[in-house]
DNA sequence: ATGGAATAATTTGTAGACAGTCGAATGCGT
DNA sequence: ACGCATTCGACTGTCTACAAATTATTCCAT
């Protein structure tokens, strides 16, 4: 939540342990320590973090809400598992959500917003990991890019869930697999596509790039994914 | 939670005590039982419901995800404000989100459910209630059409959204003042439109015909959910 | 070996206490 | 009389400990 930005300005918000703590497990299921599928133990992790059970246990409950765990009455709580076709469910409703936040920011962003998000894409493309077709380029770019069209919809609700829920749940899929990346070219053309509609303000053409792009990720992401998971079943001895 | 359907297949399941609440909580808030803005105090709330603070702050925690309760750091609770502009937005999510469902449907759903939503349709529009273009229809049959059409979709999560938190917010409003009503007879002309685009397992009619019916209501029910606030502000001492 | 009952482990809910923080009211000084 | 600092009170945030309910497991008898 605070790794790559969202903290340009270190607002001082008093964070509470239930902030805390929640980041911290979301963290922790983003970065595999806590594997999908694996059981929580309330007292255990509590005595781990050095907490008692109560924050744990209400930070638990927004992890639930967020899906990113899940619980069973009286049983326990687990990791959520986390399948190709999830992901290709959560691109879906992305793609649905990014296409109307670019619509909307077709009618309302500046002109100089669209030369920010131009300078930020032509920026990047002069990398040599993006030029190399390879690129972690969805990592830092590609964040800033969709960040800032979602915030120029300006539509508060939207922007919360595409960079709020839907972004956590997303980073999830990112870190297990690098999936998401070796279609940096393609995507660079997709996004000089997007920032031509934004800034002719059109707003059909803006939502058919957006969803283009995503739709495409989705289905390369379907495929690279499907692909590994095979492969981890023939390669570990799980 | 109960009150309408969604519970047309009592499932047993195991109600936490935290379940129970929050249910409870979010009935208090829909029906206005708690005053948008009001104040929420931990000890107060508890005590009236006859119950510890462990439980009531966790179902707090969720309607906190679901976002309707607000929380300041150690300042407290407030029931969620519901501006106008505020169920604009969530109108426009919707209309991304069941677009993108009825696309879906398109390419899935049977013969059969396609007649049995005709079916469906054309029950209500021999109502009185929807004849006469007043109708409390949005609250019976406007549902269960917009929910078997996002079942339709086959995809979890979309369903998950759309029947669970954007409905519930959604509710809130309906109950507030009866906005939503008075549109019936356009409303039906719009189904009928949404399922002849079914029919013919047109994704892009179909989600233009959705898409076209939630943006028509949500314009309506900007328009009127206005005035009614002028209105208040006008007539009341508050 | 299978069925059932007793047992153990874990989650769930409760109670009470205390520290930290925010807001409001109070009182002082100008 | 007005503005500012201080004090006081109330509520949230957190912890510890305990009690209750439910599920999983184990073990014995058939």
């Amino acid at each position: 939540m605070d790794s790559t930005q969202k903290k340009p300005s270190p607002k001082i918000v008093a964070k509470s342990l239930v902030d805390a703590v929640t980041e911290r497990l979301e963290d922790a299921i983003i970065a595999g320590e806590l594997a999908p599928g694996e059981r929580i133990f309330e007292q255990v992790l509590a005595a781990e973090m050095g907490i008692s059970r109560g924050p744990l246990r209400e930070a638990i409950r927004r992890l639930e809400g967020r899906r990113l765990l899940e619980r069973r009455a009286n049983i326990g709580v687990r990791v959520a598992e986390l399948s190709p076709q999830r992901l290709d469910e959560l691109l879906t409703v992305r793609e649905a959500l990014e296409g109307m936040a670019c619509r909307m920011a077709a009618t309302n962003i500046s002109d100089d917003e669209v030369a920010e998000l131009s300078g930020l894409i032509e920026a990047h493309a002069k990398n040599e990991d993006v030029a190399s077709g390879e690129g972690y380029y969805q990592q830092s770019g590609d964040f800033d890019f969709h960040f800032r069209i979602a915030k120029a919809s300006e539509n508060e609700f939207l922007i919360s869930m595409i960079t709020g829920d839907l972004y956590d749940l997303l980073r999830v899929y990112r870190y297990k697999s690098s999936t998401m990346g070796g279609r940096a070219t393609e995507a660079l053309k997709e996004h000089r596509r997007i920032i031509e509609a934004l800034s002719a303000h059109d707003p059909d053409a803006a939502e058919a790039a957006m969803r283009d792009h995503i739709r495409n990720a989705r289905i390369y992401a379907k495929l690279a994914l499907e692909k590994a998971t095979d492969a981890a079943k023939v390669g570990t001895t799980d």
